[in-house]
DNA sequence: ACCTGAACACCGTTCAAGT
DNA sequence: ACCTGAACACCGTTCAAGT
């Protein structure tokens, strides 16, 4: 009764036992090397060395599956640490800290959205966000949509970084960058001298940190910049 | 040898003739009405009332269907017509061109970033977009990040819309954002008050157009913050 | 040039059954 | 409580063959 794992291509064999866990562990982990469609349960059944059924038994369906990578994304953050009020640097800090979580697996950001607002760590975050948009003195419907922004710009941050690529296979992602980069480099020099200039910086992001900061800043100085366009608050509460 | 068209639930019958235009455009629509995962080989044959394998002869595979979705929709913008040389400007007219081009179909939104760099469209998209940067006095790496970024946030703009929900057929939508909404006023008010207050803007979108325009000045007013905070040209020039 | 038939290796999921 | 077996209705894709 020897387990004959017939292991793919991807190392990391045989995880011995199967737990729910396990499971979101494991294909937030493919998804991370070969993209969110490789996720399959089948084949996370057999990364088990199980039948795909024993897995409907730890997980309603493949929907929550999904629901449940989102979810365990958003409970790497830590709740909000501060009560020092300095109104929108908490809110740089906040972006600050998603993009983080979210940078550990980048080919999953997306299910982080279907999530904010329904997993309790999701609602606490975005209670803060609209907190501090809504002391700052942004409308009902503004601190909406730039808590919404604020969530977005850390997913299109991280997934839309030059060079993500998350949907390739890991090991195939060098060469598809290489590719694009010479598509680039190889077009009309006439009529695309900006495309050629910015080959490089479009195809790879070889400083992440700088790239993730300046992404941050451009969010939170056009939020800085709404914020001085609004009604003055002292007329406002008089009106 | 009549036909038998065992049609789908969704109404829209038999496409007489088979082409790769019309079968990008069925794709686009059933992904309007279904979301992107509805779109398959096999179901656009059976829309056709043709065999699977015949699309086959109109595209390579499905990767390039994909591509082909992505696009049609770039093409939909005309390009740059204006060399009034307005600076900043410019780059609002264009996101907000973007923003109404991807929201023909915004199922697909996803798919138009796919090839932004890759079809001739999006390549003259992009120069322009590069060419505005860089004469606002952005570096090269600078210029690359925030012309992503403005492709980004038109795409996240429309596919992150409250109350989009491009993954769930278009007749369950109301449904799913009744659910939604009930299930944020129904959280406790002492944690969550911030939530309850803007359940309605958060899971729906009353006013596209101000939503739409306020996400872009957003952007461009970001933009316009780190273009001030530039280091002096002259001196730039001068060093 | 354009389409079909048969086949292969995949999916998610249900349902009854085992221990 | 936890897992298996068999089955169903789906996928994308190849290859040889038809007209």
């Amino acid at each position: 009764m020897i387990a004959t794992s017939t292991s793919r291509r991807t190392a990391g064999n045989v995880q011995s036992t199967l737990s729910r866990e396990a499971i979101v562990d494991r294909a937030l982990a493919t998804a991370d090397l070969e993209g969110l469609d490789a996720v399959s349960i089948r084949r996370l059944a057999q990364d088990f060395g199980v039948t795909p059924m024993a897995l409907y038994w730890h997980v309603k369906n493949k929907d929550e599956l999904l629901a449940a990578m989102g979810d365990r994304m958003l409970d790497t953050l830590v709740p909000p640490p501060d009560d020092r009020e300095r109104g929108l640097d908490d809110l740089r800090d906040l972006v600050t800290q998603l993009v983080s979580a979210l940078s550990a697996h980048p080919g999953s950001t997306g299910l982080a959205q279907l999530r904010v607002l329904q997993c309790e760590r999701g609602q606490v975050l975005s209670e803060r966000a609209l907190d501090i948009l809504r002391r700052a003195g942004f409308s009902v419907e503004q601190s909406a949509n730039l808590a919404r922004a604020a969530l977005q710009t850390a997913i299109m941050l991280v997934s839309g970084r030059p060079g993500a690529e998350t949907r390739i296979p890991q090991d195939e992602r060098a060469a598809v960058l290489a590719g694009k980069h010479a598509a680039l480099t190889g077009l009309p020099a006439d009529r695309f001298p900006h495309l050629i200039e910015c080959a490089a910086a479009l195809t790879d992001c070889d400083d992440e940190i700088s790239y993730y900061r300046g992404g941050i800043e451009l969010f939170i100085a056009g939020v800085q910049a709404l914020q001085r366009r609004l009604p003055d608050p002292q007329a406002a509460a008089a009106g």
